[in-house]
DNA sequence: CCAAAAGTGTTTCACGTACACCCATGC
DNA sequence: GCATGGGTGTACGTGAAACACTTTTGG
Protein backbone atom coordinates (compact mmCIF):
# COMPACT_ATOMS: atom_id res chain seq x y z
CA UNK A 1 0.00 0.00 0.00
CA UNK A 2 2.45 2.55 -1.05
CA UNK A 3 0.11 5.41 -1.51
CA UNK A 4 -0.57 7.29 2.02
CA UNK A 5 -2.19 10.53 2.71
CA UNK A 6 -3.26 12.93 5.88
CA UNK A 7 -6.93 12.72 5.69
CA UNK A 8 -9.22 9.93 4.04
CA UNK A 9 -9.82 10.01 0.16
CA UNK A 10 -12.44 9.30 -1.61
CA UNK A 11 -11.90 7.27 -5.31
CA UNK A 12 -12.68 8.75 -8.49
CA UNK A 13 -14.10 7.38 -11.33
CA UNK A 14 -15.56 8.36 -14.90
CA UNK A 15 -18.55 6.68 -16.50
CA UNK A 16 -19.59 7.18 -20.01
CA UNK A 17 -23.36 7.43 -21.24
CA UNK A 18 -22.82 6.23 -25.45
CA UNK A 19 -25.81 7.10 -27.43
CA UNK A 20 -26.20 5.46 -30.27
CA UNK A 21 -28.93 5.89 -33.27
CA UNK A 22 -29.83 3.29 -35.84
CA UNK A 23 -33.11 3.13 -38.15
CA UNK A 24 -35.36 2.04 -35.40
CA UNK A 25 -34.24 3.77 -32.05
CA UNK A 26 -31.94 5.44 -29.56
CA UNK A 27 -29.84 3.26 -27.76
CA UNK A 28 -27.25 3.15 -25.39
CA UNK A 29 -23.91 1.22 -24.89
CA UNK A 30 -23.74 -1.06 -22.08
CA UNK A 31 -20.95 -3.35 -20.75
CA UNK A 32 -21.37 -6.49 -18.73
CA UNK A 33 -19.26 -6.20 -15.70
CA UNK A 34 -16.71 -9.47 -15.45
CA UNK A 35 -15.67 -8.39 -11.57
CA UNK A 36 -17.26 -7.34 -7.93
CA UNK A 37 -19.02 -6.10 -7.20
CA UNK A 38 -22.35 -6.88 -9.32
CA UNK A 39 -20.66 -9.04 -11.71
CA UNK A 40 -22.50 -9.90 -14.29
CA UNK A 41 -24.69 -6.91 -13.95
CA UNK A 42 -24.61 -4.72 -16.90
CA UNK A 43 -23.58 -1.18 -16.43
CA UNK A 44 -21.78 1.77 -17.42
CA UNK A 45 -18.45 1.66 -19.43
CA UNK A 46 -15.74 3.13 -16.90
CA UNK A 47 -13.51 3.14 -14.89
CA UNK A 48 -10.52 4.62 -11.99
CA UNK A 49 -9.33 8.25 -13.39
CA UNK A 50 -5.77 8.25 -13.32
CA UNK A 51 -3.33 10.86 -11.62
CA UNK A 52 -1.69 11.64 -14.95
CA UNK A 53 -4.59 12.46 -17.26
CA UNK A 54 -7.93 14.82 -16.97
CA UNK A 55 -11.15 13.91 -16.33
CA UNK A 56 -12.29 14.21 -20.12
CA UNK A 57 -8.46 12.14 -21.37
CA UNK A 58 -9.82 9.36 -18.26
CA UNK A 59 -13.61 9.22 -20.30
CA UNK A 60 -12.03 8.45 -23.28
CA UNK A 61 -9.64 5.95 -22.38
CA UNK A 62 -11.96 3.99 -20.53
CA UNK A 63 -14.25 3.54 -23.00
CA UNK A 64 -11.55 2.59 -26.11
CA UNK A 65 -10.51 0.14 -23.49
CA UNK A 66 -13.95 -1.23 -22.83
CA UNK A 67 -15.74 -1.09 -25.69
CA UNK A 68 -13.33 0.03 -28.90
CA UNK A 69 -14.47 3.20 -29.21
CA UNK A 70 -12.53 6.04 -29.87
CA UNK A 71 -12.70 10.20 -30.76
CA UNK A 72 -16.27 10.47 -30.18
CA UNK A 73 -18.37 13.75 -29.26
CA UNK A 74 -18.02 13.39 -25.09
CA UNK A 75 -19.39 15.81 -23.18
CA UNK A 76 -19.40 16.46 -19.19
CA UNK A 77 -22.55 15.80 -17.85
CA UNK A 78 -22.94 15.64 -13.77
CA UNK A 79 -20.63 14.54 -10.94
CA UNK A 80 -22.56 11.91 -8.59
CA UNK A 81 -20.97 11.61 -5.37
CA UNK A 82 -23.81 9.75 -2.73
CA UNK A 83 -21.85 8.33 0.26
CA UNK A 84 -22.74 4.78 -0.18
CA UNK A 85 -23.61 4.56 -4.40
CA UNK A 86 -20.67 2.16 -4.34
CA UNK A 87 -21.19 -0.84 -1.74
CA UNK A 88 -17.06 -0.92 -1.27
CA UNK A 89 -16.38 2.49 -0.19
CA UNK A 90 -16.29 6.03 -0.82
CA UNK A 91 -16.35 6.54 -4.76
CA UNK A 92 -17.42 9.89 -6.53
CA UNK A 93 -17.78 9.68 -10.62
CA UNK A 94 -18.03 11.99 -13.18
CA UNK A 95 -20.03 11.56 -15.49
CA UNK A 96 -20.17 12.31 -19.34
CA UNK A 97 -22.01 11.90 -22.61
CA UNK A 98 -20.94 10.41 -25.55
CA UNK A 99 -22.67 10.52 -28.90
CA UNK A 100 -21.73 8.36 -31.46
CA UNK A 101 -22.73 7.50 -35.07
CA UNK A 102 -23.79 3.68 -34.61
CA UNK A 103 -22.84 2.43 -38.46
CA UNK A 104 -19.41 3.94 -37.88
CA UNK A 105 -18.28 2.00 -34.80
CA UNK A 106 -18.29 -1.99 -34.27
CA UNK A 107 -18.20 -2.45 -30.35
CA UNK A 108 -15.54 -5.06 -28.89
CA UNK A 109 -15.81 -5.87 -25.33
CA UNK A 110 -12.31 -5.97 -23.46
CA UNK A 111 -10.69 -5.28 -20.10
CA UNK A 112 -12.86 -5.57 -17.60
CA UNK A 113 -15.93 -6.21 -19.29
CA UNK A 114 -17.42 -9.91 -20.23
CA UNK A 115 -19.76 -8.24 -22.99
CA UNK A 116 -20.80 -4.87 -24.99
CA UNK A 117 -23.75 -4.37 -26.25
CA UNK A 118 -26.61 -1.58 -27.85
CA UNK A 119 -29.93 -1.63 -25.87
CA UNK A 120 -32.96 0.46 -26.69
CA UNK A 121 -33.32 3.38 -24.50
CA UNK A 122 -36.55 1.96 -22.69
CA UNK A 123 -35.30 -1.85 -22.61
CA UNK A 124 -32.14 -1.23 -20.56
CA UNK A 125 -32.03 -4.31 -17.92
CA UNK A 126 -31.52 -3.34 -14.37
CA UNK A 127 -27.73 -1.09 -13.69
CA UNK A 128 -24.98 -1.27 -11.50
CA UNK A 129 -24.45 0.75 -9.05
CA UNK A 130 -26.37 4.34 -9.35
CA UNK A 131 -26.33 3.91 -13.15
CA UNK A 132 -29.68 3.66 -14.12
CA UNK A 133 -30.11 7.19 -12.67
CA UNK A 134 -27.36 8.35 -14.58
CA UNK A 135 -28.65 6.90 -17.74
CA UNK A 136 -32.22 9.03 -16.97
CA UNK A 137 -29.54 12.16 -16.45
CA UNK A 138 -28.03 11.81 -19.50
CA UNK A 139 -30.77 11.43 -21.44
CA UNK A 140 -32.62 14.41 -19.71
CA UNK A 141 -29.88 16.47 -20.92
CA UNK A 142 -29.93 15.15 -24.86
CA UNK A 143 -33.48 15.38 -24.78
CA UNK A 144 -32.87 19.09 -23.67
CA UNK A 145 -29.85 20.24 -25.46
CA UNK A 146 -30.38 18.86 -28.65
CA UNK A 147 -32.94 21.78 -29.76
CA UNK A 148 -30.44 24.61 -28.41
CA UNK A 149 -27.13 23.21 -30.20
CA UNK A 150 -26.34 21.23 -33.02
CA UNK A 151 -24.86 17.84 -31.35
CA UNK A 152 -27.70 15.59 -32.93
CA UNK A 153 -25.20 15.45 -36.08
CA UNK A 154 -22.96 13.79 -34.14
CA UNK A 155 -25.45 10.49 -33.95
CA UNK A 156 -25.94 10.81 -38.07
CA UNK A 157 -22.60 9.41 -40.62
CA UNK A 158 -21.29 12.31 -42.21
CA UNK A 159 -23.69 12.87 -45.06
CA UNK A 160 -27.33 12.31 -44.31
CA UNK A 161 -30.63 12.49 -45.78
CA UNK A 162 -33.57 14.79 -44.29
CA UNK A 163 -35.52 11.97 -43.24
CA UNK A 164 -32.29 10.79 -41.52
CA UNK A 165 -32.00 13.93 -39.48
CA UNK A 166 -36.11 13.91 -38.64
CA UNK A 167 -35.96 10.84 -37.64
CA UNK A 168 -33.17 11.65 -35.05
CA UNK A 169 -35.15 14.35 -33.50
CA UNK A 170 -38.74 12.70 -33.10
CA UNK A 171 -36.35 9.65 -31.77
CA UNK A 172 -34.60 11.97 -29.30
CA UNK A 173 -37.27 14.33 -28.59
CA UNK A 174 -39.60 11.36 -28.14
CA UNK A 175 -42.27 13.01 -30.35
CA UNK A 176 -43.59 13.61 -33.85
CA UNK A 177 -42.87 16.32 -36.18
CA UNK A 178 -44.40 17.92 -39.35
CA UNK A 179 -41.99 16.72 -41.93
CA UNK A 180 -42.88 20.35 -44.08
CA UNK A 181 -42.31 22.59 -41.59
CA UNK A 182 -38.50 19.97 -40.00
CA UNK A 183 -37.64 20.95 -43.64
CA UNK A 184 -38.56 24.63 -43.61
CA UNK A 185 -36.48 25.12 -40.64
CA UNK A 186 -33.81 23.13 -40.55
CA UNK A 187 -32.84 24.15 -44.08
CA UNK A 188 -33.75 27.57 -43.40
CA UNK A 189 -31.22 27.81 -41.14
CA UNK A 190 -28.91 27.65 -43.45
CA UNK A 191 -26.44 25.16 -42.11
CA UNK A 192 -27.25 22.40 -44.70
CA UNK A 193 -24.63 21.67 -47.42
CA UNK A 194 -26.85 20.20 -50.50
CA UNK A 195 -24.44 17.56 -51.84
CA UNK A 196 -24.69 16.23 -55.65
CA UNK A 197 -25.51 12.53 -54.03
CA UNK A 198 -28.42 10.89 -52.92
CA UNK A 199 -29.20 8.22 -51.08
CA UNK A 200 -28.19 4.15 -52.51
CA UNK A 201 -30.01 1.03 -52.73
CA UNK A 202 -33.39 2.31 -51.27
CA UNK A 203 -36.87 0.87 -53.00
CA UNK A 204 -38.22 3.95 -53.45
CA UNK A 205 -37.11 7.52 -54.55
CA UNK A 206 -33.66 8.30 -53.33
CA UNK A 207 -33.31 11.14 -50.75
CA UNK A 208 -30.89 13.77 -51.26
CA UNK A 209 -27.96 13.64 -48.94
CA UNK A 210 -26.73 16.97 -46.73
CA UNK A 211 -24.09 17.38 -44.65
CA UNK A 212 -23.57 19.72 -41.42
CA UNK A 213 -21.82 22.91 -42.07
CA UNK A 214 -19.67 23.22 -39.21
CA UNK A 215 -17.68 26.45 -40.14
CA UNK A 216 -20.17 28.09 -41.36
CA UNK A 217 -22.33 27.44 -37.79
CA UNK A 218 -18.65 28.47 -36.12
CA UNK A 219 -19.25 31.72 -37.62
CA UNK A 220 -22.85 32.65 -37.29
CA UNK A 221 -22.56 31.76 -33.59
CA UNK A 222 -19.73 34.16 -33.11
CA UNK A 223 -22.21 36.95 -34.56
CA UNK A 224 -24.95 35.90 -31.85
CA UNK A 225 -26.73 33.10 -34.16
CA UNK A 226 -28.77 30.93 -32.25
CA UNK A 227 -29.22 26.86 -33.49
CA UNK A 228 -33.09 26.07 -32.60
CA UNK A 229 -34.97 23.36 -33.70
CA UNK B 1 0.06 9.28 6.88
CA UNK B 2 -2.46 6.94 8.46
CA UNK B 3 -4.36 6.60 5.29
CA UNK B 4 -2.98 4.19 2.50
CA UNK B 5 -4.04 3.15 -0.66
CA UNK B 6 -2.91 0.46 -3.45
CA UNK B 7 -3.23 3.27 -6.15
CA UNK B 8 -2.73 6.87 -6.21
CA UNK B 9 -5.88 9.19 -5.52
CA UNK B 10 -6.63 12.52 -6.34
CA UNK B 11 -7.61 15.32 -3.69
CA UNK B 12 -11.25 16.43 -4.14
CA UNK B 13 -12.82 19.43 -3.04
CA UNK B 14 -15.95 21.82 -3.85
CA UNK B 15 -16.05 25.07 -4.32
CA UNK B 16 -18.92 27.68 -4.62
CA UNK B 17 -19.67 30.36 -6.94
CA UNK B 18 -22.15 32.50 -4.69
CA UNK B 19 -24.17 35.33 -6.44
CA UNK B 20 -26.01 37.98 -5.37
CA UNK B 21 -28.09 41.43 -6.22
CA UNK B 22 -28.30 44.66 -4.70
CA UNK B 23 -29.81 47.69 -6.05
CA UNK B 24 -26.49 48.62 -8.31
CA UNK B 25 -24.90 45.22 -9.65
CA UNK B 26 -24.44 41.16 -9.67
CA UNK B 27 -21.98 40.34 -7.34
CA UNK B 28 -20.43 37.52 -6.22
CA UNK B 29 -18.75 35.91 -2.87
CA UNK B 30 -15.29 35.58 -2.56
CA UNK B 31 -12.82 35.09 0.21
CA UNK B 32 -9.11 36.18 0.76
CA UNK B 33 -6.77 32.93 1.18
CA UNK B 34 -5.14 33.28 4.56
CA UNK B 35 -2.93 29.85 3.86
CA UNK B 36 -0.68 29.38 0.98
CA UNK B 37 -1.16 28.17 -2.05
CA UNK B 38 -1.97 31.98 -3.26
CA UNK B 39 -1.84 33.36 0.06
CA UNK B 40 -3.61 36.32 -0.34
CA UNK B 41 -5.06 35.91 -3.25
CA UNK B 42 -9.02 36.43 -3.49
CA UNK B 43 -10.34 33.07 -4.39
CA UNK B 44 -14.36 31.35 -4.62
CA UNK B 45 -15.20 29.93 -1.04
CA UNK B 46 -14.68 26.37 -1.00
CA UNK B 47 -12.89 22.94 0.45
CA UNK B 48 -12.31 19.48 1.06
CA UNK B 49 -14.88 16.67 0.80
CA UNK B 50 -15.02 14.59 3.60
CA UNK B 51 -16.21 11.02 3.29
CA UNK B 52 -19.22 11.02 5.17
CA UNK B 53 -20.74 13.94 3.32
CA UNK B 54 -22.43 14.15 -0.18
CA UNK B 55 -20.80 16.71 -2.41
CA UNK B 56 -23.76 19.15 -2.15
CA UNK B 57 -23.60 19.03 1.56
CA UNK B 58 -19.33 19.26 1.59
CA UNK B 59 -20.48 22.55 -0.84
CA UNK B 60 -22.99 23.92 1.78
CA UNK B 61 -20.89 23.11 4.83
CA UNK B 62 -18.00 25.02 3.27
CA UNK B 63 -19.88 27.93 2.35
CA UNK B 64 -20.94 28.20 6.38
CA UNK B 65 -17.69 27.84 7.65
CA UNK B 66 -16.21 30.37 5.51
CA UNK B 67 -18.69 32.84 4.72
CA UNK B 68 -21.42 32.54 7.23
CA UNK B 69 -24.07 31.91 4.96
CA UNK B 70 -26.25 28.92 4.80
CA UNK B 71 -29.28 27.12 3.89
CA UNK B 72 -29.24 28.68 -0.01
CA UNK B 73 -30.64 27.70 -3.65
CA UNK B 74 -27.34 25.21 -4.48
CA UNK B 75 -26.56 23.53 -8.37
CA UNK B 76 -23.86 21.81 -9.14
CA UNK B 77 -22.18 23.49 -12.09
CA UNK B 78 -19.39 21.81 -13.45
CA UNK B 79 -16.32 19.47 -12.33
CA UNK B 80 -12.81 20.75 -13.35
CA UNK B 81 -10.01 18.44 -13.40
CA UNK B 82 -7.36 19.65 -15.35
CA UNK B 83 -3.97 17.96 -14.11
CA UNK B 84 -2.13 21.20 -12.69
CA UNK B 85 -4.88 23.32 -11.43
CA UNK B 86 -3.69 22.85 -8.09
CA UNK B 87 0.16 23.43 -7.99
CA UNK B 88 0.15 21.03 -4.63
CA UNK B 89 -0.65 17.78 -5.77
CA UNK B 90 -3.86 16.72 -8.80
CA UNK B 91 -6.78 18.16 -6.95
CA UNK B 92 -10.28 17.95 -8.81
CA UNK B 93 -12.68 20.20 -7.31
CA UNK B 94 -16.99 19.75 -8.28
CA UNK B 95 -17.86 23.91 -8.27
CA UNK B 96 -21.42 24.81 -7.39
CA UNK B 97 -23.08 28.00 -7.80
CA UNK B 98 -25.67 29.90 -4.90
CA UNK B 99 -27.84 32.68 -5.23
CA UNK B 100 -28.64 34.18 -2.39
CA UNK B 101 -30.60 37.42 -1.63
CA UNK B 102 -28.01 40.42 -0.58
CA UNK B 103 -29.96 41.79 2.00
CA UNK B 104 -30.49 38.40 3.81
CA UNK B 105 -27.21 37.53 4.32
CA UNK B 106 -25.00 39.08 6.40
CA UNK B 107 -21.10 37.46 5.58
CA UNK B 108 -18.43 37.06 7.75
CA UNK B 109 -15.03 35.58 7.53
CA UNK B 110 -13.78 32.36 9.52
CA UNK B 111 -12.46 29.47 9.31
CA UNK B 112 -9.19 29.57 6.62
CA UNK B 113 -10.10 33.09 5.20
CA UNK B 114 -8.77 36.04 5.74
CA UNK B 115 -11.57 38.01 5.23
CA UNK B 116 -15.11 37.70 3.01
CA UNK B 117 -16.59 40.95 0.67
CA UNK B 118 -18.95 40.82 -2.18
CA UNK B 119 -17.26 41.81 -5.97
CA UNK B 120 -19.10 43.43 -9.06
CA UNK B 121 -19.09 40.85 -11.28
CA UNK B 122 -16.69 42.65 -13.68
CA UNK B 123 -14.47 44.29 -11.35
CA UNK B 124 -13.01 41.13 -9.39
CA UNK B 125 -9.41 40.45 -8.90
CA UNK B 126 -7.81 37.88 -10.54
CA UNK B 127 -8.72 34.66 -8.51
CA UNK B 128 -6.53 31.77 -7.04
CA UNK B 129 -6.09 28.20 -9.04
CA UNK B 130 -8.70 28.69 -11.90
CA UNK B 131 -11.00 30.13 -10.23
CA UNK B 132 -11.49 33.01 -12.61
CA UNK B 133 -12.40 29.92 -15.26
CA UNK B 134 -14.98 28.42 -12.83
CA UNK B 135 -16.28 31.89 -12.27
CA UNK B 136 -16.82 32.48 -15.87
CA UNK B 137 -18.77 29.01 -16.18
CA UNK B 138 -20.93 30.16 -13.23
CA UNK B 139 -21.89 33.34 -15.09
CA UNK B 140 -22.17 31.66 -18.48
CA UNK B 141 -24.67 29.34 -16.38
CA UNK B 142 -26.42 31.51 -14.92
CA UNK B 143 -27.13 33.27 -17.87
CA UNK B 144 -28.60 30.78 -19.57
CA UNK B 145 -30.57 29.28 -17.08
CA UNK B 146 -32.05 31.89 -16.01
CA UNK B 147 -34.56 32.54 -19.01
CA UNK B 148 -35.57 28.98 -18.55
CA UNK B 149 -35.85 28.15 -14.95
CA UNK B 150 -37.75 30.43 -12.17
CA UNK B 151 -34.03 30.70 -10.00
CA UNK B 152 -33.87 34.31 -10.91
CA UNK B 153 -36.47 34.95 -7.89
CA UNK B 154 -33.73 33.09 -5.52
CA UNK B 155 -32.03 36.23 -5.31
CA UNK B 156 -34.45 38.45 -4.59
CA UNK B 157 -36.21 38.90 -1.13
CA UNK B 158 -39.40 37.14 -0.78
CA UNK B 159 -41.89 39.75 -1.75
CA UNK B 160 -40.50 41.79 -4.34
CA UNK B 161 -41.99 45.01 -6.65
CA UNK B 162 -41.44 44.16 -10.65
CA UNK B 163 -39.33 47.13 -10.79
CA UNK B 164 -36.84 44.48 -8.75
CA UNK B 165 -37.29 41.79 -10.95
CA UNK B 166 -36.91 43.16 -14.12
CA UNK B 167 -33.91 44.86 -12.43
CA UNK B 168 -32.82 41.19 -11.75
CA UNK B 169 -33.24 40.06 -15.00
CA UNK B 170 -31.10 43.42 -16.83
CA UNK B 171 -28.11 42.51 -14.83
CA UNK B 172 -27.92 38.60 -15.38
CA UNK B 173 -28.49 38.80 -19.02
CA UNK B 174 -26.61 42.20 -19.07
CA UNK B 175 -29.12 44.30 -21.77
CA UNK B 176 -31.80 46.07 -21.06
CA UNK B 177 -35.90 45.20 -21.08
CA UNK B 178 -38.93 46.87 -21.67
CA UNK B 179 -41.19 47.84 -19.19
CA UNK B 180 -44.39 47.05 -20.76
CA UNK B 181 -43.41 43.83 -21.95
CA UNK B 182 -41.31 42.23 -19.36
CA UNK B 183 -44.90 43.17 -17.07
CA UNK B 184 -46.79 41.84 -19.62
CA UNK B 185 -44.97 38.59 -20.10
CA UNK B 186 -43.95 37.96 -16.56
CA UNK B 187 -47.84 38.55 -15.45
CA UNK B 188 -49.16 36.35 -17.84
CA UNK B 189 -47.55 33.31 -16.75
CA UNK B 190 -49.66 33.71 -13.11
CA UNK B 191 -47.13 33.20 -11.00
CA UNK B 192 -46.88 35.54 -9.09
CA UNK B 193 -49.20 36.19 -6.19
CA UNK B 194 -50.28 39.99 -6.38
CA UNK B 195 -50.15 41.16 -2.71
CA UNK B 196 -51.76 43.67 -0.77
CA UNK B 197 -48.83 45.75 0.10
CA UNK B 198 -46.64 47.87 -1.43
CA UNK B 199 -42.66 48.74 -1.22
CA UNK B 200 -41.57 51.41 2.26
CA UNK B 201 -39.54 54.21 2.49
CA UNK B 202 -39.70 55.64 -1.32
CA UNK B 203 -39.52 59.21 -2.30
CA UNK B 204 -42.27 58.52 -4.64
CA UNK B 205 -45.12 56.52 -5.52
CA UNK B 206 -44.79 53.31 -3.93
CA UNK B 207 -44.82 50.06 -6.10
CA UNK B 208 -47.33 47.14 -5.36
CA UNK B 209 -44.69 43.62 -3.81
CA UNK B 210 -45.36 40.61 -5.41
CA UNK B 211 -44.52 36.76 -4.12
CA UNK B 212 -43.20 33.98 -6.58
CA UNK B 213 -45.66 31.40 -6.30
CA UNK B 214 -44.06 27.70 -5.96
CA UNK B 215 -47.02 25.69 -5.18
CA UNK B 216 -48.68 27.02 -8.74
CA UNK B 217 -45.20 26.54 -10.76
CA UNK B 218 -45.03 23.05 -9.70
CA UNK B 219 -48.58 22.11 -10.42
CA UNK B 220 -48.11 23.91 -13.99
CA UNK B 221 -44.43 22.01 -14.51
CA UNK B 222 -46.28 18.60 -14.15
CA UNK B 223 -48.86 19.65 -16.81
CA UNK B 224 -46.01 20.54 -19.00
CA UNK B 225 -45.66 23.91 -18.89
CA UNK B 226 -42.28 25.79 -19.42
CA UNK B 227 -40.50 29.13 -17.97
CA UNK B 228 -39.71 31.44 -20.19
CA UNK B 229 -38.76 34.78 -19.97
C1' DC C 1 -48.63 -0.12 -62.64
C1' DC C 2 -48.06 -0.19 -57.89
C1' DA C 3 -45.79 0.85 -53.57
C1' DA C 4 -43.06 3.90 -51.02
C1' DA C 5 -41.14 7.82 -49.80
C1' DA C 6 -39.44 12.57 -51.69
C1' DG C 7 -40.49 16.97 -52.18
C1' DT C 8 -43.22 21.21 -51.99
C1' DG C 9 -46.78 26.35 -50.19
C1' DT C 10 -50.27 28.61 -48.01
C1' DT C 11 -53.13 30.10 -44.31
C1' DT C 12 -53.88 31.08 -39.65
C1' DC C 13 -52.87 32.46 -35.17
C1' DA C 14 -49.99 33.55 -31.27
C1' DC C 15 -46.49 35.98 -29.63
C1' DG C 16 -42.51 39.12 -29.54
C1' DT C 17 -41.40 43.86 -30.15
C1' DA C 18 -41.59 48.66 -30.51
C1' DC C 19 -43.37 52.61 -28.60
C1' DA C 20 -45.53 57.33 -25.09
C1' DC C 21 -48.30 59.17 -21.80
C1' DC C 22 -50.86 60.01 -17.47
C1' DC C 23 -50.95 59.05 -12.48
C1' DA C 24 -49.67 58.72 -7.62
C1' DT C 25 -46.68 59.97 -4.06
C1' DG C 26 -43.15 62.26 -1.21
C1' DC C 27 -40.65 66.18 -0.43
C1' DG D 1 -45.41 72.14 -7.83
C1' DC D 2 -41.92 69.32 -9.07
C1' DA D 3 -39.27 65.19 -9.40
C1' DT D 4 -39.48 60.33 -9.54
C1' DG D 5 -40.91 56.20 -10.81
C1' DG D 6 -45.62 53.31 -11.26
C1' DG D 7 -48.66 51.69 -14.22
C1' DT D 8 -51.05 50.94 -18.70
C1' DG D 9 -52.60 49.45 -24.54
C1' DT D 10 -52.01 49.07 -29.42
C1' DA D 11 -50.17 48.14 -33.96
C1' DC D 12 -47.08 45.47 -36.65
C1' DG D 13 -44.39 41.82 -38.22
C1' DT D 14 -42.31 37.35 -37.62
C1' DG D 15 -42.50 32.80 -36.89
C1' DA D 16 -44.82 28.40 -35.33
C1' DA D 17 -48.29 25.13 -36.57
C1' DA D 18 -51.66 22.82 -39.26
C1' DC D 19 -52.51 20.69 -43.38
C1' DA D 20 -52.57 17.30 -48.79
C1' DC D 21 -51.10 16.41 -53.10
C1' DT D 22 -47.86 15.49 -56.98
C1' DT D 23 -43.45 13.49 -58.39
C1' DT D 24 -39.88 10.18 -58.63
C1' DT D 25 -38.02 5.77 -58.43
C1' DG D 26 -37.54 0.74 -57.94
C1' DG D 27 -39.54 -3.59 -58.22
Amino acid sequence: MPFQYQFPRAALTVDCVVFGLDEVDLKVLLIQRDIPPFEGRWALPGGFVRLEETLEEAAQRELAEETGIRDVFLEQLYTFGDVHRDPRERVVTVAYYALVNLQGHTIQATTDARNAAWFALDDTPPLAFDHDRILQTAYERLKGKVRYQPIGFELLPDKFTLRHLQHLYEKVLDRELDKRNFRKKILGMGLLQELDEVEQDVAHRAARLYRFDHKKYERLTKQGFNFEI
